[in-house]
DNA sequence: CCTACCGATCGGTAGG
DNA sequence: CCTACCGATCGGTAGG
């Protein structure tokens, strides 16, 4: 063959182009939607023909699965190493605020995190199914922490609409939280703790 | 000409299809997003021909226009006469909650109030800027409230944030709340109001 | 991974 | 408000 390209010489500094999709898909959904993103627009944003991503996924459809796997798998994974610390029921609640609010607002995770939360919808039946799982272990987790934060004094109310209305104070911070405020994740994680629990100590 | 039909007679039982066309495309960017919402779509949920609806509506853009005019000026008129009830600084804020929540899961507007929280960002500069204005205000309105309730005593921080969290969990009940479930609109409101409040006092 | 392309669908319009 | 249609764009593919 004319023109052929030594491939096995790169293999070490290859730069994974698949990962390189996944990330440009979940910026592009998280800021346009799925809907809106075209496969022309990932494309470009990995600088690839149009036709190129679909060497690497076999439609769009599993470009939006590539990034809300990547999303559950992140979020469960630091929220998970957080609940399971051994701290006291109070210091693990703060942590898994401040692991939640990490993926969601941290540049690594939020696209993905993002994507997961407002584009599941999208998905086939049976990739919905996996959020749905997914959903189910990651809620049971917080409701145990709140669980905890009862049986410790720290709660009056550990129902599942407290789990709910605490989720919606979290999930929503993506409409407002912006890197450059006044605010760190840290500091937002801490005033939730407050909120949920009632005044914290100012020693 | 043949088959002529009879206009004039209607006027009165007349349906406003214009209001029939929002009202389903409202429904319609709810549950499909905007983008993934067609002009046929919208078409056949209210019995017309594709190229009708443009008899109504010069855009699609213009459709989600009035579908998010709709819903700011419905939330805006509710939470606003809560707001000036003249009622204590609780009764206002609950009675403010509920109203919020009436708009967001109720029957009549849901479909308008959560495409305009989840669309919005498809509107052209000029129609976003309108929405911006309205936020301003709206947020106003609950920064007064909030303010109200630190002067009579019943919460310690009125801050910027501790609205941004309320008005998460108030708006991610959207996610989650089912007509049928378990919890009225009405015991969501209160449950979130003792939330902030602390707890409400029990007869 | 690119070139070249395809069928389907989309938002929108002319003319009645 | 329908009929009939259009140009543009879309997701995806064959072949290299």
């Amino acid at each position: 063959m004319a023109a052929s390209r030594n491939r096995a010489a790169v293999t070490a500094e290859e730069p994974n182009r698949r990962a390189d999709i996944v990330r440009a898909a979940g910026r592009l959904f998280h800021e346009k939607g799925y809907s809106a993103t075209t496969i022309r627009d990932i494309a470009g944003a990995v600088d690839m023909q149009s036709g190129s991503p679909f060497y690497h996924f076999k439609s769009k459809h599993d470009m939006l699965r590539a990034v809300v796997l990547e999303g559950m798998s992140a979020i469960n994974k630091a929220v998970a190493k957080a609940a399971n610390s051994g701290k006291s029921p109070r210091a693990t609640f703060e942590a898994m605020l401040r692991a939640h609010l990490d993926q969601l607002l941290g540049s690594e995770g939020r696209d993905f995190a993002a994507t997961l939360l407002h584009e599941s919808r999208h998905l086939d039946p049976e990739a919905l199914a996996e959020v749905v799982v997914f959903k189910d272990r990651y809620e049971t987790m917080w409701q145990q922490a709140l669980k905890d934060l009862k049986r410790a004094g720290l709660i009056a109310d550990d129902s599942k609409v407290t789990r709910l209305l605490l989720m919606g104070a979290l999930n929503w911070t993506v409409q407002w939280y912006r890197p450059d405020g006044s605010k760190s994740i840290e500091q937002i994680a801490r005033q939730l703790a407050g909120f949920v629990i009632g005044k914290p100590q100012r020693p």
